[in-house]
RNA sequence: GCGGCCGUAAUGUAGUGGCUAGCAUUGGAGCCUUCCAAGCUCCCAGCACGGGUUCGAAUCCCGUCGGCCGCACCA
């Protein structure tokens, strides 16, 4: 057996169908696992959790988007930037370094990742920066980049990018949602799928992939509104915290977090109340299970807060496994700059309210001859002119305006200054995001991890799975005592009743019985059924569960029923 | 990406240049067996990949891929 409780957790998924590490007969390849055919199932437990949570409970939208995404999505981003690190590699013993840290170390104000590779090269040289392994001199800088770049299209096509988070298209699609939801904010969009980041050294098992599944809530909110309806249900619900610069965790409700200015704000406290009920639903304990605030220099750009739900492993310590964002409006703003379209939502006034507006139109008659074809965009320049100047090129003989980049004189006689009163119904604003971002493999690893449990059984070495019932990928094992005298045929019946009624059921008659429990306990299977020589008189059967190994005695009318109220009722809807 | 260690069946392993690569568990067929990995018989299944050295390579050398650890990087 193996050395370590990892290895054993490992080779038990690998024995037993539940990982396989993918591409093996060619060699394999690092950071890609193969789901069996139980960790197929294990991980559509967890998705159906966020779903029953989310989508059913909360009322999130669940959208799913394309993974090949076009460039300007992530140049909007910011990934494009981000995920180009610029690398420098020693000469003498070719030790790789990330160039911009080198030249941020050696006195370089700003952010040296912006620079181009050229100013780089000529920075490291002017600042005399060496290898720090062996003082050698550096090659030029190139760039490292992490995310999967493809074509779009045949030849020459559009550069395209494989995501690195589901949230982008979400983000993308924000207009057509805040119509979906009838411009009525707050409003969430989750979205379930792959992810890719083309990691430089994956590890780790599943912990570390360069593809894997995300999870992902993006919760829009008005910024000046960072409370929820539903908060005060929750404030009860102690949570384990690490907040930043703290060493120690703290246990407390998270009505006294926000209270005491642990958890900035309602909002993104009662996303972390769902999440841990997310996580410790699936089987993650929650003794080993704690939320950590990023430290500030740990943030990125964007995030205004973050906070990590962490899992305990026995082997990689405190592993994050989803983290809680407060992404601000960056997201939302970015993508309205670079693509044009608006991203914003309407802060209604109770009443509506009458505004005296001034404003600056074209006389299309006069302004069209003069200007042509630059007539259109004179006339957008005239209407964007604000109130003071609009009041004053009322009695002026001209008016200036600068129309891509040059100045423009208007004439008098080609504009009407109009004043009147509008009525305006809200203030516009970017909504905030706040994100709860779910790594499914490493939620799923926690979940294996935290329910295997190793007993001894007659002196024996004995592993069982205490999955959740929800998160069983085999639900029942149903088997004869004996596959013999009628009883196999009795207990395939029982099988294909149950499989009838929604059951995933599995039949087994090899080897002994206590053989064929030991089976189901390694995967999790919570109950089995098995049919003896009184079931052909009494008709009824004897149900064993799982962890107690307790056993009573049903009778078969009864026995669909009696297992299908014990699993979660949203296991597969 | 760098350095160290490593790669034999589904799993755990034995095998230091020479027979059909051994053992255990698991799995399969069967016998037996009236509720927790019993026993018996038989069977399936392996040297990561590619080169090289050699009469001969699981074994020695090189490369690739993969794993573990450390460094670096990083949600």
């Amino acid at each position: 057996m193996a050395d370590g409780l990892y290895e054993r957790i490992f080779e038990l998924a690998k024995r037993r169908g539940f990982l396989y590490p993918s591409f093996e007969p060619y060699g394999g390849a690092a950071g890609f696992y193969d789901y069996g055919p139980l960790g197929a199932q294990l991980k559509a437990g967890i998705e159906n959790l966020f779903r029953r949570i989310f989508v059913v409970e909360e009322g999130c939208a669940e959208i799913s988007c394309p993974a090949v995404t076009v460039e300007e999505v992530f140049v909007a981003s910011g990934h494009v930037a981000k995920f180009d690190d610029p690398v420098v590699r020693c000469q003498n013993c070719r030790s790789p370094f990330r160039a911009d840290h080198l030249i941020e170390e050696a006195g370089y104000k700003g952010n040296a990742a912006l620079l181009k590779n050229e100013e780089i090269d000529a920075l490291a040289k002017k600042l005399g920066v060496k290898c720090k392994n062996c003082g050698g001199p550096f090659g030029a800088a190139y760039r490292q980049n992490l995310m999967f770049k493809t074509e779009i299209g045949p030849g020459s096509g559009k550069v395209g990018y494989l995501r690195p988070e589901t949230a982008q298209g979400i983000f993308v699609d924000y207009p057509y949602l805040y119509r979906y939801f009838r411009e009525q904010l707050p409003f969430g969009v989750c979205q379930i799928g792959r992810a890719y980041r083309n990691e430089i050294s994956p590890r780790q098992g599943v912990l570390r992939l360069r593809e894997f599944n995300q999870m992902e809530v993006e919760v829009f909110i008005d910024p000046q509104k960072l409370t929820h309806a539903k908060f005060a249900r929750v404030q009860g619900t102690r949570l384990r915290f690490l907040p930043k610069a703290s060493k120690e965790i703290v246990e407390m409700t998270i009505g006294d977090a926000v209270a005491k200015g642990v958890v900035a704000n309602e909002a993104l406290a009662y996303y972390l109340v769902l999440v841990d009920r997310l996580l410790t639903q699936a089987g993650i304990d929650p003794k080993r299970l704690r939320f950590r605030q990023h430290e500030d220099d740990e943030k990125a750009h964007y995030a205004r807060d973050t906070w990590d739900a962490e899992f305990q492993s026995e082997r990689f310590g405190w592993v994050e496994c989803v983290g809680i964002a407060d992404r601000s409006a960056y997201d939302l703003t970015q993508h309205a700059k670079l693509s044009g379209t608006p991203m914003r939502a309407v802060r209604r006034y109770e009443t509506p309210q009458k505004r005296e507006v001034v404003q600056v139109r074209s006389v299309p008659a006069k302004l069209g001859p003069l200007f042509k074809k630059e007539a259109g965009a004179v006339t957008a320049a005239l209407l964007a002119l604000p109130a003071d100047r609009a009041e004053a090129a009322a009695a002026a003989k001209e008016v200036e305006v600068i129309v891509d980049g040059r100045k423009v004189t208007v004439p008098r006689a080609a504009y009407d200054v109009v004043r009147e009163t509008v009525t305006v119904a809200g203030d516009d604003y970017v909504p905030n995001v706040i994100e709860p971002s779910f790594g499914v493999d490493r939620i799923l690893y926690a979940v294996l991890e935290h329910s295997y449990v190793e007993t001894t059984k007659e002196g024996e070495a004995y592993t069982v799975l205490r999955l959740p019932l929800a998160m069983a990928p085999m639900q029942v094992g149903v088997f004869p005592l004996m596959p013999k005298d009628g009883l196999d045929a009795v207990a395939l019946d029982l099988l294909h009743k149950l499989q009838a009624a929604g059951l995933r059921a599995l039949y087994d008659e090899s080897g002994a019985i206590g053989r064929r429990y030991a089976r189901m306990d390694e995967v999790g299977t919570p109950y089995c059924v098995t049919v003896d020589y009184d079931s052909l008189k009494d008709q009824s059967a004897t149900v064993r569960e799982r962890d107690s190994t307790k056993q009573e005695r049903v009778r078969f009318t009864d026995l669909v029923d009696h297992l299908r109220r014990r699993f979660s009722p949203f296991r597969d809807s």
